[in-house]
DNA sequence: GACCTTAATTATCACTTGATAATATGTGAT
DNA sequence: ATCACATATTATCAAGTGATAATTAAGGTC
């Protein structure tokens, strides 16, 4: 009477696809030593076993999560030609507004997705390396092309008072924090952060805080 | 030939001490899960068994070594009497004094003592009792002490546009940010961010930004 | 100096972890 | 239908975890 479980077979794609999701839940949650490889597969009805299966180690899972959501990342802010406007040396207001506008892409993202900012901080509290890789890999790009957009707008006098180099942690901490801490910002406000509502809000605090003198948009 | 090690024998107090420091930085750099009670015994030259009897667990050291910080915060932010300020009704610009001051005691305090945000965040990603006990014991009288203040700084024009319930996060973000992530920021930036310098730079770009109509210090 | 309280050390336990090997089964090509 | 290959499952391992019990030694008190 013992009838062998139906196993779900699927496509590797997919698969792989279910496990990198579950990965990004589990490190964002617990870090890369608190997460399990037994909870992440548990997340999606799989054996422990596939996680090497299908990526070599749990180190190469945690490496492909965080270049898939970086990915991702990348698409949700490249709407936006930032280099041009830079390159192009075009008006500093249209500078301020595109720069408004990443600021507002940048928290919702962060809202939508707090596994990036949790896995990098639960990274980035220690040196290891994963920590140098994911700098290197992931964060320096952004890094190097915001910090000479905010120095011209510091000129402009368009932006807040923050050494451009301050500003990377000043803007990610503002930005993510509360979404990071989701559990705890449920606990201690009452609200649900993750709400359009509140992301907006939110956002448009930060547009008008860090660019006081962002000039009226008139298009 | 074989003599025994001698052994260093420490009081109560002494050994506590010592552990509750090494804790905090082992738990501020791994978070409770990656943290090893080896790990924090080692640090001191005192062995894993120590921890439990000084301690009788490892989450028993854990909330020791958080009110340990938490108190320590609480000295180094009260010299400012925040409360009486608010209580007495006095004047809108002594209050904007006070905060600004506040928020110059915090950044340096989150300089100084990393392990205060690390451990906040690698809590604040998942619920757990832990959690739960942090923010209603230690993190919840400081968010409602600082709401009203900033409710007053608002309506009096002085204070950033940012909603007092998100005020909190964004604060702390900013704040902590770069000290929390201090090995990456050192790696991305390659400066020292704990430097009295760039501290001072922080505290003051934070103050200004979020306080911009702060009225000129007349003493 | 003997004694006794308290801290330190050693040995060991049950449990969880990531990883590997061996086996079983699903699926598409022929 | 059969076969070959790719995916799933099971069993197991060595290493590391927090905790406990048993033993040893330090340091003050008489």
């Amino acid at each position: 009477m013992k009838q062998p479980k139906a196993r779900a077979r699927r496509t590797r794609e997919d698969i792989r696809e279910r496990l990198l999701e579950a990965a990004l839940l589990e490190f964002g949650a617990k870090g890369f030593q608190g997460a399990s490889t037994r909870a992440i597969a548990k997340r999606v009805g799989a054996h422990q076993p596939q996680i090497n299966y299908h990526f070599d180690s749990k180190e190469s899972l945690w490496i492909a999560a965080v270049d898939h959501l970086f990915a991702h990342l990348t698409r949700a802010m490249q709407g936006l030609e930032l280099l041009q406007k830079l390159d192009t040396s075009s008006g500093v207001n249209e500078l301020a507004f595109a720069f408004a506008d990443m600021i507002r892409r940048f928290v919702r993202f962060a809202a939508e997705h707090p596994q990036l900012n949790q896995i990098m901080v639960h990274e980035a509290t220690s040196e290891s390396g994963r920590l140098a890789w994911m700098t290197e890999r992931h964060v320096r790009p952004l890094y190097d092309r915001v910090r000479p957009l905010w120095r011209r707008l510091r000129k402009a006098g368009i932006a807040a008072p923050i050494d451009d180099r301050l500003l990377h942690y000043v803007l990610v901490g503002a930005a993510s924090t509360i979404y990071v801490n989701a559990p705890e910002a449920r606990l201690l406000t009452g609200i649900e952060p993750t709400t359009t509502r509140w992301v907006k809000i939110h956002a448009e605090g930060l547009v008008s805080t860090l660019l006081p003198n962002l000039p009226r948009e008139t298009k």
